[in-house]
RNA sequence: GGGGGUGUAGCUCAGCCUGGCAGAGCGCUUCGUUCGCAACGAAGAAGCCGUCGGUUCAAAUCCGAUCACCUCCA
């Protein structure tokens, strides 16, 4: 059976139990903080759990992409040390919403192992909860008795809390699990031991394949459990697990879902899998992590320096360094397996295939820039090895240092060090990371308290805006949060004329009238479908209602900006090309920000073609066109644009301005008519990362505010210019005479220069040994320089002064030749400073020149005068 | 969000600590040598030292702000 198969027949079975098949929800997080990518099949289902939002449908199955690189699950420094941990991995889940529980649960379970895939009854065991004194729950005797009916006594077994209760995060849904695992040794070595020692101990071939979770309780922030209004259930198989026994594999990355880009690393490696531990691993890191960061950047989420973006970064950073080290790739190569893993996995996830063009050239930039990065610490390593020939420890801040500023690995470091038989001091290499880390905790402390419930809510928040932008509701719970040493409260409403920030248009402000006074709202935001209200300061007491009104004219401004941004979108795929994908985008009531994929710069005539398409749309004055409640197949037969790396439910809304030109899957805020946006200009179009352009706009008042700043500008210039006929032709000869008549100009003061030296060096009087040279000349300390050196080639023991006298500034520069300063003991900077006070200043400079500035010119010849003394 | 670093010739960078003539290598142009060149020799062009402000007689260099990029942490 292949990978596609098993993925297949197990949807299949769920779907023949009456359970509905959903879409794998993109890895990346959207709107919630205390998580950034999917780490398990559950986040989607988050809500549901926690009863804020109904079931879709009582029973769901899906294969969800899931990432564990940050947080309470992070896999990402075990990966490829053995065989089966994963960055990105498919997780199989069955699920039921307040509907079956245990009983089924377990039964299904049971008879899709042994009976679909046929695995050996005598290779699974089953785990259950033991109970928790800590938590006071007792033991999951449930479970265990079902259990019984499929397997004997002794292949059920108790776990602790550790492996058998299982919990998304610090805080939410939570429950008690049962886990299914399977001895996969072969029989001489089953034999001699039995696999139900082996369970949770870590072994390579004794693992768990299924966990069976039972959700009843929700975890607060201060650490006690909740229970849930329903109980539900979610299941989670690894499928990679799952193909390795199906595969008769001992090692995930032997099946077909990975193996083939193994294939193809020692193809381009030129090594073989299997030969030497370290080649192994490497390869095992680069073909896992290729897979994360390819289908994470097909979600949308590309490497950059912060955020998810910068884990992303780490992944592909730690596949070139494994490939770096272990399978001497000095030249970018990750991005070759690309082609592999699209052909392997496009079928099942159409979004790598539609987008494998951005992704390989994402993945090419970024592993270019890396190299870069590593030949620059190696540049800096080297060099600290020459300053510091002795020791045979490296200092700990130096590798840090390396680490932190230049982004040097620290196992290269190691590795380097230990090439030339010298060691890393770790302990300083800590200490600098650990105080890096509590600087940046001390930074970031925005930990919010529990909600304060005000009325029982079960619903996500209803929102009013795209009809009215005020109404009377009731607060149904708030929490306070201190940002900066601020507190903020953020406050619920059971419905809002409030937008939350969400597809790039920004959360509204405006304020909550309350018994006569007005509290400022100064954003909103959306977290787990409810819209929070971020307001400075509440009234000591909510009243029963409270009128909720939103600033009319920046929602107004920005749902100009809003309805540019989907007339841009449209301009730009029928100006540039189909290829074009949003892949971020940024709406507030001052401009409009459209990042999407197109390689290259756009050329003056395309902006300008994109612009003129938009500003036509917006004469023909288009009415809106919104449907509230299409199901996905009714918006497609539409031909909607949806984006890639956004998560839709079963009911989307779509937004359209002339169906045919704009129609996109949209939650934002839009104008009636596209008359109203007034005019389109774009301001600036860029690049901000590998294959991602970015454009920035204006509308309405602002547009107009750009186009005449664009003329006055221009206008300013002809009126400097006088008015020629043809402007840019008279600026063009301007600069260029400009040009030639400062070359002749440096020319002939350089030839000024050396006459005025050539006739300087005739006036040199002979005192006490000494060439003597003093002149007053208004020119400035610059040219006076120029000239000095200029003299010094010509006159042997020159001692030169210079008064000068440059705009009302007077000025003294001295030249002493190195003989006399070595002979005679002549300072030029200790002199000077002593004919300084004769114009009023200060001064100083080397031993052979110097400098002086002052205030009072007449004292420039008493200088002359003094300088001519101070050598007799 | 917080920390560190880097912006100097077309490119890669030195110079900054300790203020005092703006440099090197590669590339480029011209000439010469060579059967030939990723060769050799000679000459040359090329710079608002990221931007703005401050300190100073004097700032690439010191101080402050700002922008861009790199990097680590959250």
């Amino acid at each position: 059976m292949n990978a596609n198969d098993i993925r297949t027949a197990f949807l299949k079975f769920f779907e023949d139990r009456g359970h509905r098949v959903v879409p794998s929800a993109p890895m990346v997080v959207k709107n919630d903080p205390t998580l950034m990518f999917v780490n398990a099949g559950m986040n989607q289902f988050k809500d549901v759990f926690l009863g804020n939002y109904p079931a879709l449908h009582p029973r769901v199955a899906n294969s969800q992409k899931c990432l564990r690189v940050s947080g309470k699950h992070n896999d990402l420094e075990e990966v490829g040390h053995d065989t089966y941990h994963h960055t990105m991995f498919e997780m199989l889940g069955n699920w039921s919403f307040g509907d079956y529980f245990k009983e089924e649960a377990i039964a299904w379970a049971w008879e899709l192992l042994t009976g679909v895939f046929r695995l050996d009854k005598d290779r699974l065991y089953a785990t259950v909860f033991e109970g928790s004194a800590e938590d006071g729950l007792a033991a999951d005797m449930e479970s265990r008795d079902i259990w019984h009916k499929y397997l004997s006594e002794d292949r059920v077994l108790f776990g602790s809390k550790k492996d058998n209760f299982w919990e998304m995060g610090d805080t939410g849904p939570c429950g008690p699990c049962s886990e299914i695992h399977i001895d996969l040794r072969d029989n001489r070595e089953r034999s001699k031991t039995a696999g139900a020692g082996l369970v949770n101990k870590e072994h390579p071939l004794v693992i768990e394949i299924w966990n069976l979770v039972f959700i009843e309780f929700n975890r607060l922030s201060e650490g006690s459990l909740k229970s849930l209004p329903a109980k539900h259930v979610d299941t989670g198989m690894g499928f990679e697990r799952l193909c390795m026994a199906l595969q008769k594999k001992t090692s995930n990355y032997d099946t077909d879902v990975l193996r083939p880009l193994i294939g193809k690393l020692e193809e381009l490696s030129g090594l073989t899998y299997g030969q030497s531990r370290e080649a192994d691993v490497a390869m095992r890191v680069v073909a896992d992590h290729l897979r994360a960061v390819s289908f994470s950047i097909a979600d949308g989420e590309l490497p950059s320096n912060n955020k998810a973006g910068y884990v992303i970064r780490r992944i592909l950073r730690r596949a070139v360094r494994y490939g770096y080290t272990f399978l001497h790739f000095h030249e970018p190569f990750v991005h070759r397996l690309l082609p592999v893993l699209v052909e392997n996995m496009g079928d099942a996830f159409p979004e790598l295939r539609a987008q494998q063009a951005l992704i390989e050239k994402v993945i090419a930039e970024e592993e270019m820039t890396f190299l870069r990065t590593l030949s620059l610490g190696i540049q800096k390593f080297e060099q600290y090895i020459s300053e510091h020939p002795g020791g045979h420890q490296i200092d700990g801040k130096f590798a840090f240092e390396l680490f932190d500023t230049y982004g040097f690995p620290i196992d290269l470091t190691t590795l380097m060090a230990r090439e030339i038989g010298r060691t890393v001091d770790m302990e300083g290499f800590r200490q600098g990371m650990e105080a890096q880390r509590s600087r940046s905790r001390a930074a970031a402390v925005t930990e919010p308290a529990d909600w304060v419930e005000l009325r029982p809510w079960r619903e996500e928040t209803r929102f009013l805006g795209y009809d009215r932008l005020e109404a009377e509701a009731s607060v149904v719970r708030y929490r306070s949060l201190v940002q900066k040493g601020k507190t903020m409260y953020q406050v619920v409403l059971d419905q809002t004329p409030f937008y939350a920030e969400a597809g790039g248009q920004v959360g509204d402000r405006g304020q909550f009238l309350v018994n006569g006074r007005a509290y400022p709202v100064v954003d909103t935001l959306f977290e787990n479908n409810m819209v929070l209200h971020l307001m400075p300061g509440i009234p000591d007491q909510w009243p029963e209602k409270v009128c909720a009104r939103v600033d009319a004219v920046k929602r107004r401004l920005i749902a100009n900006n809003h309805t540019a941004t989907h007339l841009l979108h449209s301009a730009l795929k029928k100006t540039l090309g189909s290829h074009v994908q949003q892949k971020g985008s940024l709406v507030d009531d001052r401009r409009l920000r459209f990042d999407f994929s197109h390689f290259g710069k756009m050329t003056p005539e395309e902006i300008r073609t994109v612009e003129k398409l938009v500003n036509e749309k917006i004469r023909e004055n288009t009415g809106l066109e919104e449907h509230r409640r299409l199901s996905m197949p009714e918006a497609e037969k539409m031909g909607a644009t949806a984006l890639f790396g956004e998560k839709y439910g079963e009911e989307v809304r779509v937004v359209a301005f002339d169906k045919d030109f704009s129609a996109e899957l949209c939650g934002g805020t839009h104008v009636e008519a596209t008359g109203q946006i007034g005019l389109f200009a774009i301001d600036s179009e860029g690049g901000i990362a590998a294959g991602i352009r970015r454009v920035e706009a204006v509308t309405g008042r602002a547009a107009e505010e750009l186009v005449y700043a664009r003329i006055d500008e221009l206008e300013a210039l002809r009126e400097t210019l006088r008015h020629p006929k043809d402007s840019v032709r008279t600026l063009r000869q301007l600069l260029d005479e400009h040009e030639t008549m400062k070359k002749e100009l440096e020319s002939l003061q350089k030839l000024r220069i050396r006459q005025m030296a050539v006739e300087l060096a005739q006036q040199a009087e002979e005192i006490n040994g000494v060439n003597f040279v003093g002149t007053r000349l208004n020119i400035d300390a610059k040219k006076a320089k120029d000239l000095a050196f200029g003299l010094k080639g010509l006159v042997k023991d020159l001692f030169l002064v210079i008064a000068h006298l440059d705009a009302g500034k007077p000025g003294i520069t001295l030249m002493i030749d190195e003989t006399l300063v070595r002979e005679k003991g002549l300072h030029a900077g200790k002199l000077v400073q002593q004919l300084a006070a004769r114009i009023g200043g200060g001064g100083g400079g080397q031993p052979f020149f110097a400098t002086a500035g002052g205030k009072d010119p007449s004292g420039l010849d008493k200088v002359l005068q003094e300088s001519r003394e101070l050598l007799r």
